[in-house]
DNA sequence: TGTACATATGAACATATACTCATATAACAA
DNA sequence: TTGTTATATGAGTATATGTTCATATGTACA
């Protein structure tokens, strides 16, 4: 089940061996595309910060705008700010206008989903 | 429900307004540790690594060696190896030795079920 | 022994990230 | 108008990250 594979990149030709290779067809295969790999590495980054992690779960209870946020994080408004502006940019949290404020939602019930599969597998 | 609230950080004494007291009171109050969010994003972080999202589904389907992912996924054994040193420092993954090889494999079932949480956001 | 293979790892590099600071925009109030 | 408040954002900076390259370690086999 050893057999020794080639493939060409920018230098030239290189050379891999496989061990097990009906098993690693099978892993392969199955893979989905690389674009959904890509787009899947760039939700879960935005839950790889303390401080996008702590705003999300400020806002799985209370609809809040960007001052009140940096109260209850003990934050300057910028960094909250830029913080939030990440999290639109990737659709997880929305704001509605009022006034001169912005209040701040989740715009997605997965994102609760996700952070509560997070919080049970790393406090077990 | 207005109020200015005052906090210190090393350069001196900062202003900060809130505007919904309450609110921002009862979300601040169900916040976990510090030291949890960070944890989890220690974690999330993981996940969010196009490279390491193959690697784990991969092995989520089969029990493979280091030469099998370089192979399966076209990747330098080095760049793999040191990926998957980083999967195995926050316990995603383990190995066993098996002759030359070290045959990779899960450690956990909440890694496929991160997975699939949010293969089913990314793909909806 | 020596040689080939499987894996691990340190150093270097280029890129990405998370803040701070300063400033811009926008809404309301006097 | 002018001033104040709430928010957004560009630039700069320090740190983290992901890869490559070179090399080390460890196992098996001649």
């Amino acid at each position: 089940m050893n057999g020794k594979k080639y493939y060409e990149d920018d230098e030239g030709i290189c050379e891999i061996n496989v061990i097990h290779e009906e098993a690693t067809k099978r892993a392969r295969d199955q893979l989905l595309d690389e674009n959904t790999y890509d787009e899947l590495a760039e939700t879960f980054k935005i839950f790889g910060n303390p401080t996008r992690l702590k705003i999300m779960s400020l806002l799985a209870v209370e609809n809040l705008c960007v001052c009140d946020i940096s109260d209850a994080l003990n934050m300057s408004q910028s960094a909250v700010s830029h913080q939030l502006r990440t999290l639109r940019s990737k659709n997880l949290v929305r704001y509605t206008k009022e006034g001169k404020q912005a209040r701040y939602s989740l715009s997605d019930k997965h994102v609760i989903e996700i952070l509560n599969i997070g919080i049970e597998h790393v406090l077990e």
